[in-house]
RNA sequence: GCCGGAGUGGCGAAAUUGGUAUACGCACCAGACUCAAAAUCUGGCGAACUUCACUGUUCAUGUCGGUUCGAGUCCGACCUCCGGCACCA
């Protein structure tokens, strides 16, 4: 080694190093218990940014961690290749979307590797190449196959920026996901696939999983699931034997019902109102609240309005008519798209009912449970007659509601859902908010839908021995119009494989999101030509151990990659139901605005961006990597510094000179056993540090609290800078003690900073690197050492600390008790008074309570 | 509006089951080295009061209250900030 740490040079030479030996290549017939570290695969923009850094960074410390600790890991990484940037660069710049993503994955490449992510590159992979797009489309064939993938007009989320679809998931909020531009809804014929059928699963499989993800991202996806329990009722139609169907979270307040309410979209209007002298009216109604929505989109907060189409409903249970309205705020895409209003207990039906003088009636006496036991049911139904000022949307006992009164509300729903069931106007039933998945996107630069249109044989699927369906060469990006597909005869035109007609291809691509569903799995078996992967490898190597990404996804590809996985599983490739055991959301990093106290995610816009290339040329990859996991917890906002970064140079420095100090001294073998040795204190006390900080760092990991390891790491070296031995002329003793600090400290350091860390180990004398086959390094503590020794008691009175006194583990409550008492400040300060108790926590405090 | 999460020094933050609050780092201050600066090393660094000094005392984890011998941690109410969802019947 060198006298001054020089990281670049050291970088350089280990990143080589590891490059010759395939160090971080994992092999499945290794016998060693295997561990999967993933991190989200990037989106090939061209140039890596802080997120990227921190998001590998952790990824790379925990697979360092478990190759340390012995374990078979594969890290993998791959690129999101596919999707609207390489298009649109195309329109822009002319390029070919082809060549601009490889140059990208190229560039970014190398700054991954400048980084030193210790990646298994034998198995890296690319969305756009067709040995995997190839795959997307054989899943839809046998999505197709299985109903799973269908094709239908409907109302769908459009980016007038990107000119294309967007699936729900990627519109939330009515905001496109990448580009920021608002949503408009368009009518469209588009291919979906079926993640409805696997609602209840998303659902229900949450428990196998809540253990390791966080509760906020499955928190989100239940929400978005969006799971409710009710019935449908089927409201009679007066002089005709047509039936409204409603979907109700709430029959109990079926008494209550002073409307029934269909979404503007409902089919059921035009044969409702056919011949009837308000149809006119309706339909322009319909017509004004459906442009609204075009152009608004979903963010709309609008005023509720609402029509009487003069259709009169049969209420099946009381029998009493109601009118049937139409009204913007009823939503075709949930439920039935027809609702029973209540506006006594519901309170957009209670401001609707107030705007158009609908009677409101209240059928729930809000009443507790406890209320409830208290008195008989029949004495206490509620006062029907008094005015509403809001609606009370609680459940309660019934009131006005016939037979059914004085049922409580959770009994009622049961009885009554039965009740309908019985006599067929309804059932129990349980609807979802998801919808399912848009998969089309009207551009080029995705995996084709592997789909042939034939004039005789209809839609027909590409036959598997004829994919991959390639993208072709020679597109045209004009940024107007349909898709660039479109454009290429050679491409559109072909023949139908049943009948060999001449027929057209499917120009629509797949959503990206697609890629990215299942990519985690291609690792496995990168270069399989037979299959997407092998499933004795799935087998071995799934599920995920530790999956980590930004928690951006905790609602598109998390959930996407749920129902991929639940799939695949009834495709028979797998046994599991769950793709990843343990999920990390890494926090943002943020930079200053400068001239300003706000901190805000780095991005181009902003010009607050940092350049990795710039950090590794100026501090070195350790010291970057090194800071980013130690300046904040791994979930929380990373505020960057560049002065922290310089605490972590001046940290790796410090240790580094310290092994160069000891570095002949100790390579040279000295230091002598143990079981001779007589350590003196201080001796005694570093190596109880050094094995406390063992254990800390050791159980740290588990938790992936990186921050507080290397905070550890730097009060070891701080402790062993005061241990002060001289390399010259330290006893046997103080040489082993030392020896043993810094081997622990260079060992722990290497999921931090491996570079530095594998230079060190070197230096102390060790050949061949950290990773060898079958050689566990990472330290074990002894727990005796591990163990406090001398504890260091606070005396308390009454509450305040006053004294310490010194103790043994081990000491007995008695002791304690006798000591504090014996101690002379707590003597002066009873002086007299009376001792009420002594409070002893064995082995941690007392505290004497006086009056 | 509804649902989550979080409030600890100038800053990022730490703190087993309730048991020495502020570890580690950044910034800052002082000293050493230097002609000087940078780098490096050493020391200091929550607030107020107290002592010539050693020291000591009191207060402090968003606010108010509660439980407890003892609360950053548990309970209740409130305030502030952040995030998610937003007519889902």
């Amino acid at each position: 080694m060198d006298e001054k740490y020089f990281p670049e040079q050291i970088e350089q030479k280990w990143q080589q190093r590891w490059n010759e030996s395939g160090a971080f290549e994992a092999k499945e017939e290794d016998p060693r218990e295997k561990f999967y570290a993933l991190e989200m695969l990037p989106y090939p923009s061209g140039f890596l940014h802080m997120g990227h850094v921190r998001n590998y960074s952790i990824g790379d410390a925990l697979a360092w961690f478990k190759r340390l600790q012995g374990f078979n890991v594969l890290h993998p990484i791959g690129w999101d290749s596919f999707g609207q940037p390489a298009e649109q660069a195309a329109i822009k710049r002319g390029v070919n979307p082809r060549d601009w993503t490889e140059q990208n994955i190229k560039h970014m490449r190398g700054q991954l590797q400048r980084l030193g992510i210790s990646y298994d590159w034998s198995r890296e992979i690319a969305a756009h190449r067709p040995d995997y797009y190839k795959w997307d489309q054989w899943f839809f064939l046998k999505m197709l196959e299985r109903g799973l993938a269908y094709k239908k007009t409907s109302q769908v989320n459009w980016c007038p920026k990107e000119e294309t679809v967007l699936s729900n998931e990627q519109s939330s909020g009515g905001i496109c996901w990448r580009c920021g531009a608002k949503v408009e809804k368009r009518d469209l014929e588009q291919w979906f696939l079926r993640i409805t059928d696997y609602a209840e699963q998303l659902v229900a499989d949450i428990k196998q999983i809540e253990a390791g993800w966080p509760e906020k991202v499955l928190k989100r996806q239940s929400d978005w699931v969006g799971r409710s329990e009710g019935a449908y009722v089927n409201f009679g139609v007066k002089d005709s034997d047509k039936k409204i169907r409603v979907f109700t979270t709430r029959i109990d307040t079926i008494y209550g019902a002073t409307a029934v309410i269909l979404s503007p979209e409902h089919p059921l209007l035009n044969e409702l109102l056919e011949g009837s002298a308000l149809k006119p009216d309706v339909d322009a109604f319909a017509e004004k609240i459906k442009q609204q929505r075009a152009t608004r989109g979903d963010e709309a907060e609008e005023e509720k309005e609402g029509l009487n189409t003069g259709v009169i409903a049969i209420n099946p249970f009381s029998g009493e008519t109601v009118p049937v309205w139409v009204a913007n705020y009823v939503l075709m895409e949930y439920g039935t798209g027809a609702v029973m209003s209540v506006p006594a207990h519901d309170e957009r039906d209670f401001e609707f009912a107030q705007k158009y003088s609908l009677p409101i009636r209240q059928v729930i006496g809000p009443i507790t449970h406890e209320e409830i036991k208290a008195e008989p049911v029949e004495t206490v139904a509620g006062d029907a007659s008094a005015e509403m000022r809001e609606s009370y949307t609680g459940y309660g006992v019934l009131i006005n509601s016939g037979e059914w009164g004085g049922k409580l509300s959770e009994v009622a729903m049961k009885d009554m859902a039965e009740h309908a069931k019985l006599n067929g106007f309804g059932e129990a039933a349980v609807t979802y908010r998801i919808r399912d998945w848009g998969v089309s996107r009207q551009r080029f630069w995705g995996a084709p839908v592997p789909v042939i249109y034939c004039p005789n044989c209809g839609m027909v699927p590409v036959p598997y021995d004829q994919l991959p369906v390639m993208l072709p060469n020679n597109a045209a990006f004009t940024g107007t119009g349909e898709s660039p597909l479109a454009g290429v005869p050679e491409f559109v035109n072909t023949n139908c494989p049943n009948c060999d007609a001449p027929a057209r291809r499917e120009t629509d691509t797949m959503d990206t999101f697609v890629d990215s569903s299942w990519y985690f799995f291609r690792y496995l078996d990168p270069r399989n030509e037979d299959a997407p992967f092998d499933t004795n490898l799935a087998k071995h190597w799934m599920p995920v151990d530790q999956y980590i990404g930004g928690d951006s996804h905790a609602v598109m590809h998390l959930i996407y990659t749920r129902f991929w996985t639940k799939f695949m599983r009834d495709l028979g490739m797998i046994d599991f139901d769950e793709p990843v055991k343990r999920l990390l959301t890494q926090g943002m990093v943020t930079n200053r605005i400068e001239g300003t106290d706000e901190w805000k995610a780095m991005s181009k816009s902003l010009g607050n961006g940092v350049d990795p290339d710039q950090m590794i040329a100026a501090f070195g990859a350790d010291a970057t990597r090194l800071f980013v996991l130690f300046a904040a917890p791994v979930e929380n906002e990373l505020r960057w510094s560049e002065t922290g970064t310089e605490g972590a140079v001046r940290f790796l420095r410090r240790l580094y000179t310290m092994v160069w100090r000891w570095h002949e001294r100790l390579s040279s073998g000295s230091g002598g056993d143990m079981p001779t040795l007589e350590f003196s204190e201080s001796a005694r006390s570093l190596r109880r540090k050094t094995h406390q900080t063992i254990a800390k760092i050791t159980s740290d990991f588990d938790g992936l609290h990186f921050n507080t390891s290397v905070a550890a790491l730097m009060e070891l070296l701080n402790q062993l800078t005061d241990f002060n031995a001289d390399p010259a002329t330290a006893s046997d003793a103080d040489v082993f003690a030392v020896r043993e600090a810094l081997e622990a400290i260079v060992i722990m350091l290497a999921p931090f900073a491996p570079h530095a860390a594998e230079e060190m180990f070197e230096g102390l004398g060790h050949t061949g690197g950290l990773l060898q086959a079958g050689t566990r390094r990472w330290p074990v503590a002894d727990p005796e050492l591990a163990a406090r020794d001398e504890l260091e008691i606070p005396i308390q009175v009454n509450g305040k600390l006053r004294s310490r006194v010194i103790a043994s583990p081990g000491v007995t409550e008695d002791e304690l008790r006798e000591s504090a008492l014996a101690d002379e400040r707590v003597r002066a300060l009873i002086n007299g008074r009376e001792v009420v108790k002594v409070i002893v926590v064995p082995e941690r405090l007392v505290n004497v309570v006086i009056r």
